[in-house]
This record gives structure tokens, sequence and C-alpha cells, in this order.
DNA sequence: TTGTTCAACTTGTTATGACAACTTGTGAAG
DNA sequence: CTTCACAAGTTGTCATAACAAGTTGAACAA
């Protein structure tokens, strides 16, 4: 029986409590990853949903609406919902450190840490970290090495406590983005990214050693925490023979 | 008598009257792209547009909840709905078609269309579409112009079912996406992408007008229907001193 | 003047009810 | 046996209603 029943006593409560949709989307996306129900299985009707919820319709409806956006289940008008199969392309959208990506795949990354230092920002940087110019950051340069060759070269911009956690780390191995969720206890966001084609210039002649005016992809990524903070600026460059960047988006739809 | 006793019938009669809620979400819609609710300006409230409408809230409701997934406006708890200001990255974690993103941003773009002809398909298309190796396909080739100057080569291929209602579509100013969901009226699900940088070859440098060995941005994108077919092979070509391609992705999270 | 309270607005949540539209199995008619 | 109509169950749409919760400005008190 939901609380609303005693208003004057749940105005005294700590509204800790999440809207009821909320706390059933939870419940139900639960009883998906545990397996409880099974990809391609149906799901109880909202009806009877409702009934084992003990909320209404609508409630029902909304966390299937914000489950089926997310894409963990289906709905067949007549029919019913269904649990989705976790796709292979699944969470190839979602922002995924380098690393991560590749250890996913099998494949082993090692980093050569060439510079961690603290200086004061830059104008850009100082923009795109939403600090002040002159205010201390950390700049580290770091080649990516897959199978001993060298695949990119990587600047990244952090402010100064990320930049402290990061200097007491395993940059070798770990990707910057584990170390701040997991070290920092940061959750991250969303990343804008810009992605060029260029002309490999000298240093990156002599980092990536390849020839001089050979291709290369650079992406320039700023990552911002759940909150919308900046983060964490980078520039990435590729090698343009050795590597392609492969996602998949999706594409906008009324639902 | 319901017209849905008759299945074939009412299939070809117009499409009957689409929901409320979508009807009114399309509208507020143009009002915001046409500037009648300008950016940053408040909207009307959600009594008020039901008074304007003659609709229910719960019916505005969820026009604005589906502008506000868009990110066309956002809203705030106790003050109002607002159009949000046209970001640079708007939607393009969503699939979309370059002319359309463009002129969202207010760009006008131009295509030409250099070829569009029928061939039987060859090994890594009939592969890529889910055909067979020499069934029909469409082949096109367009150079896209913004602001006079030539941005991208795109060399599309499409089963010939869908090639047809290109060949008599408007492929100079309308991006075949749109073309595909509005004339076809087949939705649109996901596109696998894969980006990389090259160096021009001489076929780039004849159609960008670009030098030879200048940086091209190479994309290849398989486009799917809602259904997971796939509808569109294409490979582009942008000019890597003329286009970034931008977006933003998300990471995954539990919330 | 300054600070506080409060009324009036907004969006957010939830319930109840009704009907439309779609899917599927069942049973009757042929 | 085949075909068709229909009932039952499902999701989709929409209305009305009420209260919670956040915002703001105006009236009021110090």
């Amino acid at each position: 029986m939901p609380l609303t029943e005693f208003p004057a006593l749940s105005a005294l409560l700590p509204t800790d409590e999440a809207p009821l949709h909320r706390q059933i989307r939870e419940q139900l996306r639960a009883r998906i990853l545990d397996g409880s129900y099974a990809p391609d299985s149906r799901m109880p009707s909202e009806a009877e949903l409702g009934a084992i919820f003990g909320v209404s319709r609508i409630t029902v409806r909304q966390a299937l609406g914000d489950l089926q956006k997310e894409g963990l289940i289906f709905r067949i008008h007549g029919k019913g919902s269904f649990v989705a199969k976790p796709k292979a392309f699944q969470n190839v959208t979602h922002l995924q450190g380098f690393a991560e990506a590749m250890s996913a795949m099998g494949y082993e990354i090692v980093n050569d840490l060439r510079r961690l230092r603290f200086i004061p920002a830059e104008d850009k940087v100082a923009r795109k970290l939403g600090v002040n110019v002159g205010d201390t950051v950390a700049e580290i340069h770091r080649v990516r090495y897959l199978n001993r060759q060298p695949l990119s070269l990587e600047i990244t911009w952090v402010t100064e406590d990320i930049g402290r956690a990061l200097e007491s780390a395993d940059l070798v191995t770990r990707d910057i983005f584990l170390i701040i969720e997991n070290d920092c206890g940061i959750a991250l966001g969303h990343a804008d990214l810009s992605i060029e084609s260029i002309l490999a210039d000298d240093e990156l002649v002599e980092a990536l050693r390849i020839e001089d005016g050979a291709p290369v992809l650079r992406i320039e990524r700023l990552t911002h925490d759940r909150n919308g903070r900046p983060l964490d600026y980078e520039h990435l460059y590729y090698r343009g023979d050795a590597f392609q960047y492969r996602f998949r988006i999706d594409r906008q739809h009324q639902g």
C-alpha cells in the first residue's frame, strides 16, 4: 500500500524514497540482469506487475517505458513486454577507455608514460576543464602499444586533485577512466568527441614511428562526470594505418 | 463496421490520424524550429498547452517528455519548460543524415549526384547488405557541397527496391535517410560505423579538389532498419581540413 | 531597509477509469 | 478439414483528479 495514504506521516519522513516508478524500474532491471526474466521471455503483463508491486498501471508503464528506452526490453502491442537479448554491439555507444575496450576484445595494452607534470593551465585547457588560467593542472603524455607496436599518442589534462590520484596509480596498464572511477570514486557521465584526419608532424613521427606526412586520426575528447563537470581533456592521435574507430549509434525514435 | 475488418484496405488508406501526443509534439517542434518559441525562452505551461490544443495535461506531458528526450527542450521542476539552445553537439549520438544535421544547424547542403546505376552486387557489398553476390543493387556517387566548397564524396549502396525509390526522389537536397524514412516508410534502427584516417587518392583529389596526399577522414557506415535488416552501406570521405566528426557518448550507468 | 512568510504558480508523481488497437486461441460455420 | 468470427488478454492512448515538491514574487513583519 503506497505511503500516500498517510500524507502527514510521509511528509515528516526524510524524503529518501525514490519515486515508485523508479523503484519498480530498478527492481525489474535487477530481475532482468540476474536472469529471473530471461532474454526473449515475456514479462508479466502491466496489470500483473501492478498487482505484484501494488501500484497502478500508469506507474508500471512509466517504469517499463524507461527500460524500453534503454533497450533492455521491447514491447509488442497486443502481446506483451519482452526481455531484449544482449546485443553484440551493446555498449559500444558507451564511453569506454581504450585499454578497457581492447582488453574486452582480448588484446593487451601497454602504456609508455613519457611525462607527468603539474603545470599552470593554458587558455584552452583551462576553458575546457572549467578552471582559471594559471591554475595547476596535470599534463600526461603516453604512448600506447598494441602488440609492441606504437599505436597512439595521448595527451591528457586533468585537474590537480585527479592528477595527484593518477600520480600514485598504475598508469602503465590501467585506463585513466577506470582509475578515476575506482580510485577517486567519481562516476563518469558523458564525453564530447571531435574526430578529424590530419597529417603526422614531427612529434607524431617520433612517437608513433611513422613517416612524415602519414595519415593520423586525431580525436579530441572532453570527458565529464555524471553531474556534467569536465574532468579529463585529451588529445588522442592514432596511427591511420593501424586503427579504426568503430562504434554504433542509434536513430532517435518516437518510441 | 470498423475499417480494421479490412486490413488490406486500411493499409491503402492514407495513414489514419496519428496519436494526439505525437501531433502535439510535432506542432511544438515546428514552433521551436521556426523560432516561435525562442531558445532559452519559457514555453507555455502544461496547463496552458492543454487548453491551447484542447487535450489533457497527460497528453501534453507525453509530447513534452518526448521533446525533452530529444534534447529540444529542458524542464525545471517548479519553473517550467524551456527551449534548449541549439547545441553543436545536439543529437549527434543519434543516427542522422549529414544534410539533416547541417540544416538543423542552419547550413545549406547541395549534393552533386554524379552517378546512380543499378549493378550486380560485388562480394563485400552483397555481404554487408545481406543479398547474394550478383543480385542487383543501386550504387550512388555524390559529392556534397557546403557553402559551395566540396566537402565530401559519398558512395552508397542500397538494395534494388530502395534504389528505385531514391531514383525518383530529390537526391540533390534531401538526405537518403529521410527519403528512406518518409518515402519508403521504413523506420531506421542503428548504424555501425568505422572511422579511419587515410590519404587522398586520385579520385578524391578530383572530387574534393584537394591536393594529392591530403588527409581524408574515411567513414564506413552500415545502416539498419529497426528490425536489424541492413539497408544502406556507405563509404564517406570527408576533407580532413574542413570537417570534424563530432558527437557525444554516454557512459553506461545503472541509473 | 531587510528578512520572512506565504500564496500562487510551475512541473513531478500516482490513482482510477475508459476505450482503442493488436494478437492469439477457440469454437462455430462452411 | 478449413475458414472465419469472436472472445479474452495484451499494450496504446487519453481523460480527470489529487497531491507533492520546487520556484518566485508580493505582502507583511522586524
